[in-house]
DNA sequence: TTTT
DNA sequence: TTTT
């Protein structure tokens, strides 16, 4: 059992990149409000990527300061810094991401409330992400 | 909406500090199996923190190996590293934690399943962890 | 643990009632659309029930046709029917009503996403529900 | 959204029936301790429901008495009871289900811990349920 | 840095 | 109908 469930609104566009093998990885920061008791909220900006067909409709249909709900998973990858160090670094991989409103700006026809419940449900390895 | 649900072993000792004010903070890695497929299984090792109550309960009656259920929030939280760099790092704040078995050199007289539910529920500003 | 997160509409205007000890109890059916593959949706309608400051916040800010996510736990009521016979309901017990958008007919001065996390995270007996 | 987590213990063993379609599901009720405050503890017992080849893994792998994670979602039901009357049954229908230790009477060589993580995602409608 |  |  490793589940997360957010609500937020993104911090900025989603990024998709391809990996070598050609899968899609969307990635983009989930501003999500932490309630710190008498009127002192503050922010936590939570790393989240998505892959494959979630990727894709995020890249598709996601904007910055759009509000969602995402379900996921925890990870810890490790990575080699610009110093060669090793770091790590944590991030929610969303397995489903829930459109709590129409985007901002909407470009087509997009519908409220686009349920991706059906995409993403995989889970991948530590696969190379190219970023 | 901010929650993490974890099934996991303790990766080590919980380590109990206090910080200036006397607040007690337990913290420890969780090692939570992933499973990725085809008997290719990996691990995430996650950090965990507890605060008060909680830490006391985690301090007095957890130990490396114990396998138990995490309920909490994912928190991103800024430090100045070594270099004098500024450093994120995600841990996740437990807000109860059930214990999946009994521990396993009993030192006292701890039954199986003690409930923490009720402690810790709480919710804290960024305070100077000791750590 | 117990845990239930439901995201869906409210299918009436929340009732709210008094028990003998003076308690408030808000109630109301929550519509949750299931996605059931090619298209194929569907509803659950999921009996709510929220205790005390929290069922005077729904009473006060929630209107039927509202989007909410609902923090709670999934509970078993027994109760005498008309007929005599012993019959069993499941409700969700909120423990945190989020507000994903502004009520439909803004009577005073409704913001958007009212954070009600502080209220209700009391666990109550199967007190006398007065419905 | 439509999540449930619960950890409990199963007040029976699992039932494995058959549709007319030949799918397995497996019913049973799990035992659910709820922390009414003051040494004051009660159970809900709440009715699980599980398809294919998840429902065959419950039926080959749990018995009364076992302690189990449960992920999954909540589905009303509606049925015609004896009397002619509609009546409306809730239950969880299970997605996965992870064993939270080894089964009382090991009949084979049943490893603890279990992942069937890959079993049963799939989300099924209100098919005929042979109970 | 790591658990079974 | 019920688990530890």
């Amino acid at each position: 059992m490793n589940k997360v469930i957010l609500v937020g609104r993104l911090a900025q566009d989603p990024e998709v990149r391809y990996t070598q093998s050609g899968k899609a990885v969307a990635s983009f920061s989930l501003a999500v409000n932490r309630y710190a008791g008498q009127g002192q909220n503050s922010v936590d900006f939570i790393p989240i990527v998505a892959w494959e067909k979630l990727a894709e409709t995020c890249g598709n249909n996601l904007n910055k300061g759009q509000r969602v709900l995402v379900d996921g998973r925890l990870q810890i990858r490790s990575y080699e810094a610009n110093d060669g160090q090793k770091r790590r670094v944590a991030e929610v991989v969303a397995q489903s991401i829930e459109f709590l409103e129409r985007r901002q700006t909407p470009p087509s026809g997009a519908a409220e409330n686009i349920d991706v419940n059906s995409f993403g449900k995989d889970v991948f390895p530590d696969e190379e992400i190219p970023f």
